[in-house]
DNA sequence: ATGCCCCCGGTTCGGGGA
């Protein structure tokens, strides 16, 4: 079995305790980490080193930034998203000696800044992201070339994913054209790993620090692990670790985790 | 239900997150 998992630990360097418990509790053999804030120069190597994994990471200051952390050395494939521009650091491929391709994205949120409400250049390059995204599925699709994607997509993909849709009509997180774009991925031939096995409503990965929204369980689902084909039929169990957001100066959003078998 | 929180850089506040 692989145990494969997805995290937005919202800076690592901050989370460095909250991850190695996790990481001891839960022992998954792979994870795509998001917004871990740091340059390669600032991620914590060693540490993670010491606690079993190895990481490759496409860092950037302050902001964005993504990892991979494996038991087993990957080996990197692509650290841009072609298409998507160069400046922001969102995305990483990477692969196993298998030749399995494993991807950890950080999807835009596309909404404006509160300075400048109409401003709607965030939403478009949310949009170019995940049509760029779309294209990289359909090319690996084609090349028949197995593959794990996961991450934060920054898209709240039906009205039973959120506390309360009404709220959040007109947010960059469910317009109808942020969904059409998920919708065009998922239906591009991807298996969604959490939703096949938990298609239940509210179910969530994320719980704004506002609002008290961990303890009301106002949260939303917006992190998700695709699988290729030949990957998703290898899919023996999923879920999420929610206990995390319970804990000591948590992310805001919580692991999602696939088992597959060998 | 957007203000409430949290992190970063680098200073005592602004930007970003969702």
């Amino acid at each position: 079995m692989k145990k494969i998992a997805t995290w937005n630990v919202a800076s690592v360097r901050s989370r460095m305790e909250g991850l190695g418990n996790w990481l001891t509790k839960t022992a998954p053999d792979i994870v795509f980490l998001q917004e871990v804030k740091a340059t390669e120069e600032s991620f914590p190597f060693l540490e993670i080193k010491g606690m079993g994994y190895n990481a490759l990471v496409r860092g950037q200051k302050s902001y964005n930034g993504v990892a991979v952390l494996s038991k087993e050395p990957l080996e990197p494939v692509l650290e841009n998203l072609p298409g998507a521009g160069e400046e922001e650091a969102r995305y990483l491929e990477v692969k196993d000696a298998a030749g399995v391709h494993y991807i950890s994205v950080y999807v835009p949120n596309g909404n404006p800044s509160e300075k400048n409400p109409q401003d709607t250049s965030k939403l478009e390059y949310k949009l170019r992201f995940m049509a760029a995204l779309l294209e990289r599925v359909q090319t690996l699709l084609a090349d028949r070339t197995p593959f794990v994607l996961g991450g934060d997509f920054n898209v709240i993909a039906r009205d039973t994913d959120v506390y309360n849709a009404k709220a959040y009509e007109g947010n960059a997180l469910m317009l109808p054209s942020v969904r059409e774009a998920l919708r065009k991925i998922e239906y591009s031939g991807v298996t969604n790993a959490l939703r096949l096995l938990h298609p239940e409503p509210f179910l969530y990965s994320f719980w704004d620090y506002r609002f008290g929204a961990w303890e009301k369980n106002m949260g939303m689902l917006l992190d998700i692990l695709y699988l290729s084909p030949a990957v998703a039929d290898k899919l023996e169990a999923s879920g999420t670790d929610s206990f995390v957001r319970g804990e000591a100066n948590p992310s805001d959003h919580v692991p999602v985790w696939c088992l597959l078998r060998e």
